[in-house]
DNA sequence: CCCTGCCATAAGTTTTGCTAATGCCAAAGC
DNA sequence: GCTTTGGCATTAGCAAAACTTATGGCAGGG
């Protein structure tokens, strides 16, 4: 005789395969493998006696048991997940955004006042600890990345592409002459790095030593110093040279194939709070891009 | 950052002791120690960061959050359940009824009919398995039980209580001088036994073997194949002895400290099949003790 | 025909859930 | 006032469940 109800984790991944009508989707969405859906689907599908998905080649289908289950298995989740909140104090308007350090720091947090004057009922919760770049930070709502496109599984949208060029204290003696000779600095893993920028312009690169850190932090915080030149960009550094404490010694600035992308997890869109905050970011950033 | 959603199990728990107010006894109603629900409500409670009971020296309380949480959790479960109920094709209308074999073979098989007569849209599955004595079989909406009074754990009522008697094949030659060194058989772990019969009447009682059997079914059916002699009871032999096949050779009828009893779990009384059962079955045993 | 994407399965590993045992606390009983 | 009792909390260990890894099978796409 049998539990009237099977686990909650076989529910919700049933609901995760059901929106995607893919186990590989639903596993990307949960963070775990395909192989653990799959056998997760299976035992569900033996408790309730009956196939929920038609396993089509290279698609699910869901069966008429899978869409009559569906719905209450959201809105028992809907119930289950609004009362937790409750209790939790998590009120929909907490919001969960992901990015990362340079882009809170220097980007974000200045701004913030004027989104809290906005939205006195929305309460951020920033975390920009590195994380694996997986479909959607694990826990956000709402993630800033700043990268080559992600996948498109869940919503997706281009925030702003830039230019990237160098930056130094404004004293700082340097040339395109003595350029390879100072101490650089970079954030590791992009394509927008110091040799890409050199052969944008032409500029023969000799592949001088460069430090990286996981982090633009780091590198602008030695040149601010004074103690080298690192690589920049506007939505990161435009502050910083408007206030001085950073010059742009060269003209040029290089494309980058990276940029800022906002993705939004599902549940974001039912959130009036995180809602709030993409539209507040989406015109920041436009009205940012086109000063009236 | 946490699922959004806790195990199930917890919150299934959480029910169980926000119910009795008791850790124990939401371990009885769970079949589980009383450790595991200690263990399952610390977590859930780290997991929502508030408690979600006051502990008070043998007395639970509900704290504020628990008051709001437990009804979010019961409407869950009741979405959930009759969602699960819909797909899996287990109508409210099924009943589990957990008895003994020999009542259910020779009191409600025999009058299984006449139920489905007036209740065509119930159906009944039931159990006969030898089952742990616990408060409630585990799956059962309803319990037949036979026993001394069980604990009032989950609603019991008492069915009806009978008298004791031996019973044998109508030709069987015995007589109470004889009686002894018949093969004599009996059900196991019962206050209604042979010397206790025979004490009830003030006859010396010599001790003889006795074969027990886990099941009265056992000895009845020696008994009517003339091989001895079984203690019974009406609600077991009424009909037997009604149609012959048995005979009560001694007019002696002691009391017994068992009864039946109906117990009722707590989802049975929310399930109109199991309240009809319930409602029959004590129409019909009341109107066996007192026939018009 | 080969490659690719996705589901299914088996085997093994890791994590979780549970029990048993015991401690602690305060109420109840003597 | 002391002892007993009932019930929750915790620890340690074990078994079951959940998950990953690896691989197979199938059908669509190139």
């Amino acid at each position: 005789m049998r539990n009237p109800l099977p686990p909650l984790g076989w529910l919700r991944t049933f609901e995760a395969a059901a929106r995607h009508l893919s186990f590989t989707g639903a596993a990307r969405d949960l963070n775990m493998t395909q192989s653990a859906v799959s056998q997760q689907i299976k035992s569900l599908e033996g408790y309730l006696g009956q196939p929920l998905f038609h396993r089509r080649p290279r698609a699910l289908e869901l069966t008429e048991a899978g869409i009559t289950y569906l719905p209450v298995v959201r809105e028992a989740f809907r119930t289950l997940v609004r009362g937790t909140q409750a209790v939790t104090g998590q009120q929909e308007n907490t919001v969960q955004v992901q990015c990362n350090i340079t882009f809170s720091v220097n980007w974000l947090a200045p701004r913030l006042p004027a989104f809290r004057a906005l939205h006195p009922d929305v309460h951020l919760n920033i975390f920009t600890e590195l994380w694996e770049p997986r479909e959607m930070a694990e826990g956000a709502a709402v993630e800033i990345r700043y990268s080559l496109r992600p996948a498109d599984t869940v919503r997706t949208e281009l925030l702003r592409s830039d230019h990237y060029y160098p930056v130094c204290a404004p004293d700082y003696p340097v040339t395109l002459e003595t350029l390879q000779q100072q101490p650089l600095y970079d954030c590791s893993n992009l394509l927008s790095n110091w040799a890409s920028w050199a052969e944008d312009q032409g500029l023969t690169w000799d592949n001088p030593q460069i430090t990286y850190a996981t982090t633009y932090m780091v590198g602008l915080s030695v040149a601010m110093a004074g103690g080298g030149l690192c690589l920049a960009h506007d939505t990161i550094a435009r502050r910083l040279l408007d206030e001085g404490r950073l010059i742009a010694p060269f003209a040029h600035r290089a494309p980058m194939p990276e940029a800022y992308y906002l993705l939004l997890s599902p549940q974001a869109e039912e959130t009036p709070g995180a809602v709030a905050f993409a539209n507040w970011i989406r015109a920041e950033i436009a009205a940012e891009q086109n000063p009236a």
